[in-house]
DNA sequence: GGCGTTCTAGAATATTCGTAG
DNA sequence: GCTACGAATATTCTAGAACGC
């Protein structure tokens, strides 16, 4: 399926979430959520060639050595939502106080933006991968046949 | 509070009241009301950054700081109504004496202003958390919404 | 006028691009739009507490030792769309190249993302302070206002 | 046409100020 | 005096739109 041909936007997240390699991305502790440190990300993903990384076994197309083509953060966090993710600024998660943010922070108390996000999606789940095919990216199309189909639990966005 | 979106001010407020950490506020002795201790609260809540707030489980503490983004107590006031609390200072509640004002006055008999506040909403209560999916903002539009329906599962407060 | 109260974004950003002690936003070559070092702008102003900078002269609400309530730079640049700020990736200035990022790259050649921002409102020019009062926050109340009026930023049409 | 990237706007909540009642 | 509310701006998350490939 399209969803999950290894070029495209799932594909690659699946890869990096699932790769002890990469520190910046990873799941929550119900393995239902991404959780993805900003910075770290911007550096060991956005500006880095993998290609040149031991052990990464980067397998994209031939020359290109970069996972993604921007190096901008709101250009992925775009790329989420298009393909139906939501910000958990929330407590969804138990034991989560309530907050925008519930990952900044460091150990001297310096005060700085909420540069951890918590993402979720309810066909990239980390036991479940064989939802993914059903990850598609919010078309106006794909949106239109969302409506006639209610198989699968689908999310409500907002409240 | 599952169904309640957890960033959101009732989240936030249903976390405050009950944790025991949190000492500022809380529930009244029927449990229908708030009680708020203006000072308390400000240094408490307002002006600390929760997250380095010994024993309050570090788990999310690691993060960003601050429940509100605002220092100002009348701001907090101001959410209390747009969600539809109201101030109880008419003596509504059991075992309080009328007048505008039950918490003024300090043990040096200094006169200064109310700084312990009793408020009220019907959704809003200790042991009826599944009444708080009716605990909305009141906008313009969920005004128009509430003069359509009657069906207000209402708990009164006893009079 | 609303617009150049000392609390409202537009007398923020006017203080800051003049504020010779502020390096992370400058006004371009010929004084017609703003430079924003991104990066430089997080940690000098987004995540500084001004009021504890010497030479500042912060002036503004008392207590209040932030100018802005958030640390997030998308919900700036939020703001710089809301008040009509246009960014200039396109060559639309004078004398800079066509393309999506002017500002990336540096001296040891590290591919980085593209952290100088290039932004211009007709309204918000380096020699032209009368104009701020018209720099008005893009609500839909003023957009319709906007339709009926198709004066260009050359002008002075009312006031 | 689908997908990725970029810039801008929509929509809901949050914060502030002022003022009616 | 004091409570409640309207209205404007601010912040956040998500979506629209345009363009290139």
């Amino acid at each position: 399926p399209s969803s999950v041909s290894p070029d495209t936007f799932p594909a690659k997240l699946w890869w990096l979430v699932n790769n002890p390699q990469i520190l910046s991305i990873t799941w929550d502790d119900r393995g239902q959520g991404l959780l993805i440190d900003e910075h770290l990300f911007i550096s060991e993903v956005l500006e880095t060639d993998l290609s040149f990384a031991p052990g990464l076994e980067v397998s994209w197309a031939a020359g290109s050595s970069e996972l993604f083509k921007t190096r901008s953060f709101p250009s992925f966090i775009r790329q989420l939502n298009l393909y139906g993710f939501h910000k958990l600024s929330k407590g969804l998660m138990p034991g989560r106080r309530p907050g925008p943010c519930h990952g900044a922070g460091d150990s001297n108390g310096v005060k700085h933006g909420c540069f951890l996000h918590h993402f979720h999606s309810p066909y990239f789940l980390r036991d479940r991968p064989e939802l993914l095919v059903h990850l598609k990216r919010l078309t106006k199309a794909n949106k239109a046949k969302l409506l006639g189909t209610k198989d699968l639990p689908s999310q409500k966005p907002n409240q």
